[in-house]
DNA sequence: GACCTGCTGCGGCGTG
């Protein structure tokens, strides 16, 4: 029987509706399976492959929705996926007379009073939202979510490895204990290829045997064209503006900056030089720090131009899936830090099925370029980063304590260890460090004994009714930015925040008339000149394996046909310039350059590792500045060269590790605060988070072991 | 020089 024939009436006669020639292969792959077993699955398949419809076709047809209570749990990253989703999802249930209910800050009120009155059908959801409920409304969670047949869960990806993911894996385990009967879970993602990722994918959806992974591998067919433009960190060069502009001109693109600064650089830039040799005006920015209803403008533009072309300049705010309709061509500017974020860009392009697309890849300085390199290699290579596993999430552990405890009215201690321990999520937490953990909670008034039932303190009151509670992440406080009563965005206060000030914001520029500290204000007006805005923001750390290619591709002689000319040439100097190192092992062998007084270490290594070394020198008291872009380590003259290798097979106990990093927490308390719920743990747990978050010292001491460092000759 | 993500409850106001 073809899958076709498997689905219910309803969903058939849907089908005939849309006039589909044929299902996708994720979807005939997907459709017997999950028709025929209670597995939970995961359906990777590139972006506009149907993978939305390869989870809710079957699962459709097989639900009962008769049955009272919400069948159905749909949990998304973003609202904007959401409410994407809603409007396929809701045209489909229109065959099957299902009611679709979203479930968002941003969702009306009106709708999820309805759903109260008659829990039914399917729920859309982000976890944030879910969290809100566990802790206020946890007799609705009951009410609407103890008789689940399925969860799905989109973009399954943007939360592996990340404390927002595990965060989503607890609630979904409290979600199961309320269930008599198990539900199964469904996870979509564009972004999951390696093999190595399966086996911690399996265990994030709770139920490792009976978990399978449903991929469709067929290649995307995307060209990369790689361009070289020197630029300051200030200003891009004219030259990549005007030949970027060539590109945009005539097609749907997106182009990814990295920096919202720099965003906002090209937006306003290549729409000046459009205006001036009159060319299309459709130049939009699009980031966090655009205000909302502009970006939804911006989105809706490209969702709905047909004939019209647009250039939008972004940050990973489009990398996920909400829909902007067709693409044409991608534009990365400098190179990304992960190659699972190469991944999602590319996917944005040539939406069209079976055409092959562009990727221009540009790059502004010589560093960056071999970093660009690496990453186009790797993604040819189908490379993706490992996920990163935290076996003891304590931060996480500390705010789910107090969620079960808000949410209930009173308990004792055995239930809420009880709760902890059905709980996989905190599975490698013992119970003696859970019992730690509350009896420091206590402590500082986050909890309270009253009687023998544990119930908020005092202090935790202030933290759990407070509308940041139901997030794991911060968010720092910007200046709104209007114009005579229209919003336009927010910025950080900077010594750039100040009257007279030209600044480009929302892909236009303005005069800041006016800022209001009091009320954190900015009000501006249209201006004619002006500069990029500054974020004051970390960004993210760059991969290991980048860093190693970025060494195995300037010690080959390889020429790359994707390069231009100039590209060519800078790879050649630099090829040149390394070319004084002999260096045979690329897994250990790093180069020295020992010239005129001067010491510099490239270790070729992440981000996390590098943090690692400067932490181990800054041990040994050898004194270096560290160069994250080029990963390198220059050390102050009349350092001695053993100094600079003493970290060669360096090792140090755990304990030594924190007896540094408690010091320093001792020293500078707010180090913590990388971590939002680190915050209220006890301090040997504090340690664990920041060796977590800042540092990776296991990968450090193995890239250590066998590291030989190549002095030139 | 450097990314992103979400949000309750309630009071007050305008409108039907």
């Amino acid at each position: 029987m073809t899958a076709f024939n498997l689905l219910s009436e309803p969903i058939r006669k849907y089908i005939r509706d849309q006039r589909w020639e044929s299902l996708r292969k994720i979807q005939e792959a997907s459709i017997p399976r999950i028709l025929g077993t209670d597995n939970n699955y995961v359906i990777i398949s590139k972006t506009a492959s149907g993978k939305t419809e390869a989870a809710f076709l079957p699962i459709l047809s097989k639900v009962n929705f008769k049955e009272r209570g919400v069948k159905v749990l749909y949990i998304s990253p973003l609202i904007a996926l959401i409410n994407d989703q809603f409007l396929r999802v809701e045209k489909l249930c229109e065959y099957l007379d299902v009611k679709v209910t979203k479930w968002h800050g941003e969702a009306s009120k009106a709708q999820k009073d309805h759903l109260i009155k008659n829990p039914e059908g399917i729920v859309l959801i982000t976890p944030e939202s879910l969290e809100a409920m566990f802790v206020n409304r946890p007799q609705n969670i009951h009410h609407l979510f103890s008789s689940l047949d399925y969860i799905v869960i989109d973009e399954i990806h943007s939360f592996l490895g990340s404390e927002r993911g595990i965060h989503l894996k607890s609630l979904l385990n409290r979600l199961q204990q309320i269930n008599s009967n198990r539900f199964s879970v469904v996870g979509l993602s564009a972004t999951v290829s390696d093999v190595n990722q399966y086996a911690e994918l399996k265990d994030y959806l709770g139920n490792s045997e009976n978990t399978m992974i449903l991929r469709d591998t067929t290649p995307k067919p995307i060209n990369a064209l790689f361009k070289y433009f020197p630029g300051s960190v200030e200003e891009l060069s004219l030259d990549l503006l005007k030949d970027l502009y060539v590109r945009t001109r005539d097609s749907k693109i997106l182009v990814f900056p990295n920096a919202r600064g720099r965003v906002e650089e090209v937006a306003v830039k290549l729409k000046k030089i459009s205006e001036r040799v009159g060319g299309h005006q459709n130049y939009f920015s699009h980031h966090s720090s655009v205000d909302k209803e502009v970006r939804e403008y911006v989105e809706f533009f490209a969702k709905s131009a047909k004939d019209e072309n647009f250039c939008i300049s972004c940050t990973s705010t489009l990398e996920l899936g909400i829909d902007i309709g067709n693409v044409d061509e991608v534009v990365q500017i400098d190179a990304t830090h992960s190659i699972a974020s190469l991944i999602q860009r590319v996917g944005r392009s040539g939406r069209r099925e079976g055409k092959s697309s562009n990727l221009y890849l540009y790059s502004t300085d010589r560093w960056s370029l071999l970093q660009s390199i690496a990453c186009w290699l790797l993604y040819s290579e189908q490379y993706i980063e490992p996920i990163q596993i935290t076996e003891k999430p304590y931060d996480v552990l500390v705010h789910q304590i107090l969620s079960i405890v808000k949410g209930s009215s009173g308990l004792y201690l055995n239930e809420l260890l009880t709760k902890i321990a059905g709980n996989s999520t905190f599975n490698h937490i013992t119970e003696e460090e859970v019992r730690e953990i509350i009896v420091h909670l206590q402590e500082i008034d986050f909890l309270e004994k009253l009687g023998h039932e544990y119930i908020i303190g005092v202090e935790g009151e202030i933290v759990v009714n407070h509308k940041d509670f139901y997030s794991m992440f911060h968010t720092p406080t910007f200046f709104k930015v209007s114009s005579q009563g229209v919003k336009i965005g927010e910025l950080p206060l900077s010594p750039q925040i100040k009257e007279d000030e030209n600044i480009f914001l929302s892909a236009k520029i303005w005069k800041i008339k006016y800022v209001d500290f009091e009320m954190n204000k900015i009000e501006v007006l249209p201006a004619r000149d002006g500069k990029k805005p500054i974020f004051l923001s970390d960004g993210a750390d760059s991969a290991h394996r980048i860093r190693e290619k970025m060494l195995e591709v300037l010690f080959s002689n390889v020429q790359y046909e994707f390069l231009d000319k100039d590209g060519q040439l800078i790879l050649d100097d630099m090829r040149t310039e390394f070319a004084v190192f002999s260096l045979n092992n690329f897994g250990s062998e790093r180069p020295l350059m020992n010239s005129n007084d001067n010491l510099e270490l490239f270790s070729f290594a992440g981000s996390k590792i590098n943090k690692s070394i400067g932490f181990i020198y800054d041990y040994l008291g050898v004194e270096y500045n560290y160069f994250d872009h080029q990963s390198s380590f220059t050390f102050k003259q009349n350092t001695e060269i053993n100094s600079v290798h003493s970290i060669i097979s360096f090792n140090m106990s755990d304990s030594q590790i924190n007896d540094v990093i408690r010091k320093h927490l001792e020293l500078n308390p707010k180090l913590i605060n990388v971590s939002k719920w680190g915050t209220y743990l006890p301090l040997k747990f504090q340690i664990e988070i920041l060796k977590k978050i800042e540092y990776d010292f296991e990968g450090c001491f193995n890239f250590l072991r066998n590291l030989k460092l190549v002095e030139n000759n």
